[in-house]
DNA sequence: ATTCCGGTTGCATACCTATGCAGTTTGACC
DNA sequence: GGTCAAACTGCATAGGTATGCAACCGGAAT
C-alpha cells in the first residue's frame, strides 16, 4: 500500500547523504562506527532493506542461479533440488527454476528466458543442452554446470557420478554372484548418463567373460522398463539377473516381477538398480544399487558454479564422483571366500 | 565477456530511438508495423533481450513468485513444485525457492531476504508464518498464499484439500469395514493440516459410535512414525486399523509392520494413508488412501495468487478442495451389502 | 604550526528500461 | 486541398542503488 521505502528516505532520516545508506549495506565498504549506527537506526525504524534488483543492475550480479530440471518425479531430483538451494542459500545465492521437457525446443526456450532475468549461472540437472545455446551463454559470460550429464559440448562444466565405473561394479558383482545371464533395462540411451552405464555395465560383463544378455532402453520411464521386464522374462531365455538404469525404474521392475509376473526377486532373478535413492534402503525393496553421492555431487556443483562466476576465466571442469555399491537384499550374492 | 547488449544499441543500429525499442518489446504499445520488424531484425541480429531486472525496477513488478517449502523428501511436494512451475510458467512468471525449516526463526528469515527481491508474490508449502510476518507481507502489499494450510492470521490466502471431511471419510470407510480399535498416527499436531485431519478422524469415529483407540504424533517423520507403530501394537489391545496422516509417514508404517514385526497389511491391521502420492498406487503398498488433488490444488493457488496479484484488494480467500477415497488393498473392505 | 596521510563523506553519474507528454506523421473524409 | 482525429514516434525522466572522484576531517609526525 505506502510505497516502498528507499535508501533515500533512510538517508533523509538518519539526515546523511543516500551514499552513506548504501555503503552502510555493502559490506566491505569505509564507513565509521557512528555512521553505521545511525543509519542502521533509521533503517531499523523504517524497515529497510535494499533492493536487490536495483543493485543487481548496477553491480551486474543479481545472485540468482537458473535450475533447469526435466522431471521431479525421480526423488534423486527432488532431493539435489533441496540440496542444492540449501547450499546456494549458504553462499547468498538463490534458485530460479525452471522445468523444460527434453525436447529440443523446449530446452532452447528456457534458457533464454533465463538469460533475461540476468541470472550469474545456470545449473542443469538431467538436461541435454544444444552446442548452439551453450555458445550463447559463453558468449553472454554465463556459466554453465551441468549436473549428472557429462557434455560434449565446449565451455560446460559438468558433475556427474563415476557411470562407467558404476556400471562395471555392478557387472563384476553380479558375476561374482555366480549369474550366467545378465540383462539390461538401461536409462536412456540419447543421454549421457545411460548411455556410460550401459558401456560400463558391458565392459565389466566382457571382463568377467560375460557378455550382456540383453539389452532394452527404458527411457527413465516406469512404464517403460516394466515393459521392459515383461519382454525380458518372455525370452526362451530369460536373464537371471537385471541391471536397471536407475533405482526409479529398478523399483518399477521389481514390482512388476513380484505382483505381476509372480516371480521372487531375487531368487528367480537378481535386479540392482543405480542412485540410492532414499526409497531404495526402505524394506518393500531393499535394492541392491550403486550410491549417486548426492550430497558431494552437490557440493561439487555449487563450488564449480561459484568459480566460475567469481573467475570467468577458471578452467572448465569435467568433474567424476565415484559412488560404493550398497549390497541389499535384491540380488544374490556372491559365494563367501572359503 | 563482451558487454550486455541494450535497448541503446539496438536502437542505434535500427535508427530509432530507445523507447521505440522498449515499445515493441512491450506487449500493448502502439507501434508500427515497419517500426516492429526493423526493430526485431536488428535485435535479433544482435541477440537482444530486454532485461528483465531493469524492467521490474520500473514496472514494479519482477515477474517472481517466491516459494517457501520445508522439505521436498515428501513427494506430495516435489510433485507440486513441478506442477505449480509449469502453471506459473504459462503465465509467464518464475519461482524462487528457498527452504525453510519449520523453526520460526528461520521462515522470517527467508521471508525477508524473499522480499528483498521484490517478488510478486509468496506462496508457501506446508509452512507456518507468524502473523507478524504475514503482517509485513500485507504492509508491503505482496499476496501470501498457504499451500496445504490453513493459517490463522489475516490476509493470507489458503489452499488445502478438505482435511476434516477427509478424516472424516476414512474413519466411516474403516467403521464400515468392521474394524473395532482405530488408531491414529496423526501428523505434526503444530501443524492444521495434521490437526484437521485428526479431528476429522475422530468425529467420523463417534458418528459411527467408535471412538479413536490412540493416537501418536507422527511428526510428519518416517521414524517417529515407525515407532509409533511399534507402540501401538505393542499396547495390551493393539489397534486393528491405524489411520497415518500422510502416505510418506504410512508407507513407512507398512514396512515396520510387516518386515519388522512379521505382520500382515490388511490381514493383521488395516492401514491407510492420505496424499495419494504416486507411490502409494505401486503394487509393493497397494495403500489405500485420500487423494489430495495436488492438480486441482495447484491451480487454485495460481489462480488465487494471480488475481491478488493483478487486484491488491481482492478478497482473501481459503479454498477447500475436496478429495475422493482411493480404495485399495491396504485396509480390509467393507462387506458388500447383501 | 605545518605537512601529510588515512579514513570518511557527499556529489554526481551510471545501470537499463518504461512511460507521460508533446510533437509528428498518416490517412480518411469532406 | 484542407481539416481533424488517430496512430505513431522521440524526448526526457524515473525507478533504487553502487561507486569513482573530490572534498573534508582528524591526527600523527616533523
Amino acid at each position: 500500500m505506502n510505497r516502498k521505502i528507499t535508501s533515500m528516505d533512510v538517508a533523509a532520516k538518519a539526515g546523511v547523504s543516500q551514499s552513506a545508506v548504501s555503503r552502510v549495506f555493502t559490506p566491505g565498504s569505509s564507513v565509521s562506527e557512528k555512521m553505521a549506527r545511525k543509519v542502521r537506526d533509521a533503517a531499523e525504524e523504517l524497515g529497510y532493506r535494499p533492493n536487490v534488483l536495483a543493485r543487481s543492475l548496477i553491480t551486474g550480479s543479481s545472485r540468482i542461479i537458473g535450475l533447469v530440471v526435466a522431471y521431479l518425479d525421480n526423488p534423486f531430483y527432488a532431493d539435489a533440488l533441496q540440496k542444492l538451494s540449501e547450499a546456494l542459500d549458504q553462499e547468498g545465492y538463490h534458485l530460479l527454476v525452471f522445468m523444460a521437457g527434453n525436447t529440443q525446443g523446449d530446452v532452447d526456450h528456457v534458457i533464454e528466458s533465463l538469460m533475461d532475468y540476468q541470472v550469474d549461472g545456470i545449473i542443469t540437472a538431467s538436461i541435454n543442452l544444444s552446442g548452439e545455446l551453450a555458445e550463447r551463454c559463453a558468449r553472454a559470460g554465463i556459466p554453465v554446470v551441468c549436473f549428472n550429464r557429462s557434455v560434449i559440448g565446449e565451455g560446460l562444466s559438468a558433475i556427474s557420478s563415476a557411470n562407467r565405473a558404476g556400471g562395471a561394479k555392478i557387472a563384476a558383482f553380479l558375476a561374482a554372484g555366480g549369474h550366467q545371464r545378465c540383462a539390461h533395462i538401461s536409462g536412456w540411451q540419447g543421454s549421457s548418463t545411460g548411455r556410460e552405464r550401459a558401456e560400463g555395465f558391458a565392459e565389466g560383463l566382457s571382463e568377467a567373460g560375460l557378455e550382456v544378455h540383453a539389452q532394452i532402453d527404458g527411457m527413465f520411464d516406469r512404464d517403460t522398463a516394466m515393459n521392459a521386464a515383461q519382454t525380458l522374462m518372455q525370452m526362451s531365455e530369460p536373464p537371471d539377473a537385471i541391471f536397471v538404469g536407475n533405482d526409479h525404474m529398478a523399483m518399477a521392475v521389481m514390482d512388476h516381477l513380484r505382483f505381476v509376473m509372480g516371480l521372487s526377486v531375487p531368487n528367480d532373478v537378481s535386479v540392482v538398480g543405480y542412485d540410492d535413492v532414499p526409497m531404495a534402503a526402505w524394506p518393500s525393496y531393499d535394492l541392491t544399487t550403486l550410491r549417486q553421492p548426492a550430497r558431494r555431487m552437490v557440493d561439487a556443483t555449487v563450488q564449480e558454479i561459484l568459480t566460475r562466476i567469481t573467475t570467468p576465466d577458471a578452467p572448465v571442469r569435467r568433474i567424476e564422483i565415484d559412488g560404493p555399491l550398497l549390497v541389499r537384499g535384491s540380488a544374490r550374492l556372491p559365494k563367501e571366500a572359503p
